[in-house]
DNA sequence: CCTCCTCGTGGAATCGATTACACGAGGGAT
DNA sequence: ATCCCTCGTGTAATCGATTCCACGAGGAGG
């Protein structure tokens, strides 16, 4: 592959002066401007972005390392960010921590390894010593979507309680009263964060939110089946389970058929995240969505705000539930289909 | 951050002999080894990957440039591609070119700037100048899912021709007579094949594909729905839709849903490419299933064969038809749920 | 005791870029 | 005519690694 000598060398010039051209600095004469890109040009060159980092000492790349990929959610989110970096000038590089702890690792240290300008993080657990100490090093890094208690770094995430709380609201009205929730990791925010404003919420319509009606998941639909199947194995069953991602929501839903059982008449479901196939589902699921093309873009422009020298501040979204047929009637009017694609 | 030089002065020896312990050189005395393995320790250094890319002329990374990161069959690609590449040594950096050329064409060039190993594609379109020079200039490549004809570059692909036969005579034998595509684009080979294969088992039953029954779409979710919205508004109507890819489906099922029809009462639907949701949809979507995970294993391990010197051999995997409800009866036994998450 | 190897180590070149500094040519001000 | 800037260019140092080559110490063999 040319490297800029043999450009130097076709055009008859030094390497100083075509890196010149190649940077536009202003003092390069028209003539050398013109005879650099002629051989550019014929020898089909393009600059070696390892040696240009290594001198620069900056990437221009984000790392990105997220829970899961096969989750809808973070897969928007990853295209989200993917896009905004783009149009600032950067590029992602996406590890996919697949909520294993030492993924996770891997990939920030992968990434460190890289030397990328900045990381942002959906961390699936209380944080290892290896992103604890980047980030106290000075690594510009941001939080999306889950954080880590404790540590100064900007978080980007959407704020649900009031949708849990119309969650509730909804159940509530039509008669449920026996309420489950599949809970997250407790390692994660987002694990705990969902249980506590569930059960704050019930408590607001004096009901409890008992041990056996919380099941521990993980976020994947292996998790989401397991847990309903112990629901339904109680002798007092819940009337509604409220899976706290899509993918539980997804397990939740082998378990209930593979019993033959029927939602919402048998028991209704509820999920956190709402993605396109929530609308064709038998029935079309009630979910919290997240506003997760933003989330993406502020978490973005949060890191390369960091990473240029501006503060950089945490942004909090406010989640909206969207009704659907899966907690049982009423039958809102028409519920609309989570937009995806054209970005406005 | 500290270099190898920081190291050697800690270490009280030279930096050739920490970079020698660093990668296991046999000539190092014990002594020495303890000694930079301390200072190690001591800095928290990490050896710099551009610096040594740069200078070994490798990168062990993989790029992999997939036409939508939104599609969950992609999606399940990229994961598998990754965990086999990790197994082997190599990381991957993934671009989304999001069914568009140019946008194909900006990570193709990012990831040969970045002078990655070799290149895993799914490509776009026909293939642009640039991809083709790079074949030609001999970076390892290899085309998967989709490949572009007349290049010498192996494929790794899964052939559908036998299970859209299955297909076709399923819905025969229901009573299916008019039968319609909706097709993706006509520059991708998936898109070409897809129409052929179909074509081709229509006539083995005596049936034609009339133009008015092949709908072009592009892969993506708003196409399947225009073109149903098409088929619905034509004089006949076809009794049964396949679309060539899921999210054209999830359109599809979108357009149906709109006009307060049903499935497969009114309109009859299949797809290519299984998902979990299909299970849960209403109703159960007929599909054809690829080998997801072992298409993306067999991908990379023919790109670090090409990489390492071996040849390299293509692939071609059969899918298979999953019957489920879509399509009207008869109803299986118990169509099973599309396998994921877990790797035997 | 001398010679020859082997072993462990260090010096320095190298990868492909960027950039500080030096330098010569040309033009304007004095 | 002299001085001083500005402009365009080139030389060389530098980033952080790897690796070829040279060298000194010590052991084996004659």
């Amino acid at each position: 592959m040319a490297s800029i000598k043999d450009v130097a060398a076709q055009a008859g010039l030094s390497v100083a002066t075509v890196s010149r051209v190649l940077n536009d600095h202003p003092s390069v004469s028209e003539d050398a401007r013109r005879r650099v890109l002629a051989a550019v040009q014929t020898l089909g060159y393009r600059p070696n972005a390892l040696a240009r980092s290594l001198r620069t000492d900056q990437t221009r790349t984000l790392g990105l390392v997220i829970s899961d990929v096969m989750n809808p959610y973070f897969t928007e989110l990853a295209r989200s960010v993917e896009e905004e970096a783009r149009a600032l000038g950067y590029s992602v590089i996406i590890g996919n921590a697949d909520e294993r702890p030492e993924l996770q690792d891997h990939h920030v240290r992968t990434l460190l390894d890289r030397r990328i300008d900045g990381l942002l993080v959906s961390p699936t657990d209380g944080g290892s010593p290896l992103m604890l100490d980047a980030a106290r090093a000075g690594t510009p890094m941001v939080f999306v979507d889950r954080w880590i208690p404790g540590v100064d770094v900007p978080v980007v995430r959407s704020d649900g309680q009031a949708a849990v709380r119309d969650l509730v609201a909804h159940l509530h009205r039509i008669g449920h009263r026996r309420l489950a929730i599949i809970a997250g990791p407790a390692a994660t925010t987002t694990g705990r964060e969902r249980v506590d404003a569930f059960r704050a919420a019930l408590r607001e319509h004096g009901l409890e939110l008992p041990g056996t009606y919380i099941g521990q998941g993980d976020f994947q639909a292996g998790s989401g089946r397991r847990v309903t199947d112990g629901f339904l194995d109680l002798a007092e069953p819940p009337e509604v389970v409220f899976a706290a991602d899509n993918l539980m929501a997804l397990g939740a839903l082998d378990a209930v058929r593979a019993r033959g059982l029927r939602v919402p008449d048998d028991i209704a479901l509820a999920a956190f995240d709402d993605i396109p196939w929530f609308v064709h589902t038998d029935p079309p699921v009630t979910a919290i969505a997240q506003p997760t093309g933003a989330l993406g873009r502020a978490a973005v422009r949060a890191l390369v705000d960091r990473i240029e020298g501006r503060p950089g501040a945490s942004v909090t979204l406010p989640a909206r539930l969207v009704v659907r047929r899966s907690c049982g009637e009423p039958v809102p009017p028409q519920s609309p289909s989570p937009v995806r694609r054209s970005t406005p």
